[in-house]
DNA sequence: CAACAAATTTAGAGAAGTCTAAATTATTTT
DNA sequence: AAAATAATTTAGACTTCTCTAAATTTGTTG
């Protein structure tokens, strides 16, 4: 049974570890969660000794199997939490990360899979990342960032990167979301910024936007 | 802003304080929290610190105002989110208190709010405790203990006193739930057993049962 | 009212998680 | 390859919550 700061640490260990290969190193975990490197050792430790992790001095942690799978149970709480906020509670997409970061760590089997099952089985949650599913599987589309996406190719907005609220509403203020068809209308080379269809509105985006949304092409 | 540990303290003293006039002794929460009374005078300090609490060494505590309405807050959460897990996801009523244990400690306005919302402000809980509303007033209904019900009067259940697997198990057994229209046949001297007509059916329960279970004459 | 019992508090310590400051190791630069 | 810089770990300390064991206060009884 975990504490909620080891939960908090296996899941900001999993996520730096999708994001870039190799082992995880002590200040990347510092960053994600706020701590300073010294805390994060003592916990690189603490797992270690629980074999969620595989720690090597100097060279940082990767996970185990266990660790692995303890991440994923957290992952699935916190998306299916949110997917509940969204749809049943009046919560915008940015405002459900912070109270989800608290529901992840409530320890109850049932609760969890008959909250799925009141949401019909959700596959994605409401900033389009997949939901491990009973058994930890997700199933992932392939998906591209808007900057990848070919001048004049049809997209659909699938997803984002950055979940930051600040982002998030900027999103809602150009009418982006979850399912808007995107298209590239030009790009300027000038300043690297992009002319954009998005649904039925043209507008004008920056590289930074553009790095953030994910479509489906 | 209050940790768990004292939010479940300043839940339990609202609780022995409700079932005890005068102030609450160390050892009935130590009892009540699973602590001992050490730690108990610990945390009575701490929440007179904050003052929550009116603390007299030797002679126990009392909630001050700002320390019911935080008990108030908790028990408000603690009763929606048993509701909910009853109506909406299929807990049975002796399944919900461990659960509720935890979500109760959950800290967002919008999240309580927006669940009282969703279950149409619901009144009272799956164990017929009233649910504090947004300004924590609760509606409390005049209701007396089965036992204390005159023979061959009409009443209805309406809430148990003890809240104990055991117990509710029982009375799911004996198709005793909230809204059972219950009358007491007779009265046996010899063992103070009760025989009495539960819905369509009649029964002989204990004294000790009769004690547990709250009904509307 | 003195002696005993029960309740309560104090003293001292441990586990978990965090921090700062200092020491150590690894990496990059010159 | 040495020097400088960056990353990481260690040492020591603090907070919160808990405990055991001992001391103190209060209540009860002969
Ligand atoms: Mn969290
Ligand atoms: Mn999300
Ligand atoms: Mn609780
Ligand atoms: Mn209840």
């Amino acid at each position: 049974m975990q504490t909620l700061s080891t939960e908090d640490y296996l899941k900001a260990i999993y996520h730096v570890s999708q994001s870039s290969p190799g082992a995880v190193a002590t200040t990347s975990i510092a960053k994600q969660i706020g701590a300073k490197p010294s805390s994060v050792t003592d916990m690189f430790k603490k797992l270690s000794d629980q074999n969620l992790v595989k720690y090597q001095k100097y060279n940082g942690v990767s996970l185990t199997n266990e660790g692995i799978k303890t991440a994923l149970r957290i992952i699935r709480k916190h998306r299916l939490w949110e997917s509940f906020l969204v749809s049943h509670l009046n919560f915008n997409w940015d405002e459900v990360h912070q109270v989800a970061e608290q529901l992840e760590h409530i320890q109850s089997e049932k609760l969890t899979n008959e909250l799925e099952r009141f949401l019909d089985y959700p596959t994605h949650d409401p900033h389009g990342d997949p939901i491990p599913n009973r058994a930890l599987f997700m199933k992932t589309y392939n998906k591209i960032l808007l900057i990848e996406l070919p001048v004049n190719k049809e997209g659909v907005c699938i997803g984002v990167k950055d979940n930051s609220s600040d982002f998030l509403r900027y999103l809602d203020r150009r009418q982006i979301g979850i399912g808007t068809p995107l298209q590239i209308l030009h790009r300027e080379d000038f300043d690297d910024s992009l002319h954009i269809q998005a649904g039925k509105s043209t507008l004008m985006i920056t590289k930074k936007t553009a790095e953030n949304i994910y479509v489906k092409p």
